[in-house]
DNA sequence: CAATTTATGTCAGCCATGTTGACATATTTT
DNA sequence: AAAATATGTCAACATGGCTGACATAAATTG
């Protein structure tokens, strides 16, 4: 990860970048636009998937790989469909990494008993750890936010990106997290 | 955009599909594990960015199009090395959406006047319109979840997402957010 | 001044992961 | 028996990452 150095000795701001950045810039008059939101997220964003897409492609992975395997581990036994739903692409897509996913032996599927066209996914005990070792990586720099942040910053983290998710899905997905935290305590 | 209906009417966990989700699930014993913000990351992240995805393919234009514009609208001068870095990503893949940028009078490239090496970076009046439609999609959905959380939120939000961004990086990011602020308000 | 470094561009090709369209197969539902 | 559903698959294409190699002009340095 390339640091930003952003040193603008150019016609725009010439001497400006020795400035010190944080709270004083923030503070000053008035309050700060909207988009630092839309940067910092982006930023954020990117530092975030960064760090399990260096595991994952040492073994020949990507971060496709990471989304199912993750999704997978945590509502074990889930339809085809319901995984399509939940990433949003086309089954063709998604083909392409469940097949490598099953042939390496990190998730395997399983005949639905009632309805038996149904190939219901599970992860596998590699799966398992290859999963836990990624979302590992995610949630230790979530709880390094967290913990310099103080308390209440999980439920101020989890109000805010609740609440910038599309409407009509927020159930949908709050209903998705609140299973797998059930199914997740009851192991 | 798909919604998720993830009905698990499967062998996991029958019959749950229909509860209702929301703060009971959250309040109940002991606190919620780590996880739901790494998944809430990736829904609030992949409706953030929906939002512009369809305005830019009806250009022709796609998601690393909003990037590079979006930073040299905000960064008005700003050099080619200095959107590498921020991008994080190679000459040669921006070199492709930059030069169809600039082909299509989006973006326009001037000499440095110090150091003539230099093709500072800057958007012309139409590329200044569609970063600001771009942005006014995005700036929406984090309105109303503001408007929707209450006074705090926005400092919340801000802080959260600056602790989840490498250590390293935070201080450069926040200094180009700064200096693009107060340039923008000088305007 | 000559040599080197720097800022940028460019050609060529590869890879990952998205897309559409068409079609196949097994199973369930009507 | 017919239709709908769940899933898989083939083929082709687009986007946007990547590497490696090389080119050019301007600045810097010995």
């Amino acid at each position: 990860m390339a640091d930003i150095n952003w040193t603008a000795k150019t016609a725009v701001a010439p001497g400006l970048s020795e400035r010190p950045a944080g709270a004083a810039d923030r503070a000053g008059e008035g309050h700060a636009p909207i988009s630092d939101i839309i940067e910092l997220l982006f930023f954020a964003y990117r530092d975030f998937v960064g760090d399990p897409d260096e595991v994952l492609s040492k073994l020949g992975f990507g971060r496709a790989h990471h989304r199912v395997l993750h999704f997978v581990t945590r509502n074990p036994g889930m339809k085809v469909a319901d995984l399509l739903d939940i990433l949003n692409i086309t089954k063709q897509s998604l083909a392409r990494v469940l097949k490598q996913l099953v042939d390496e032996d990190y998730v395997l599927q399983k005949e639905g008993a009632q309805d038996r066209r149904q190939r219901l996914l599970y992860a596998t005990p590699k799966g398992e750890a290859l999963s836990r070792k990624l979302d590992a990586l995610q949630t230790e720099r979530i709880t390094r936010a967290f913990a310099e942040l103080g308390p209440g910053a999980h439920d101020a983290a989890r109000r805010f990106l609740t609440a910038m998710i599309d409407a009509d899905n927020r159930d949908g997905v709050l209903r998705l997290i609140a299973r797998a935290d059930r199914a997740a305590k009851r192991e």
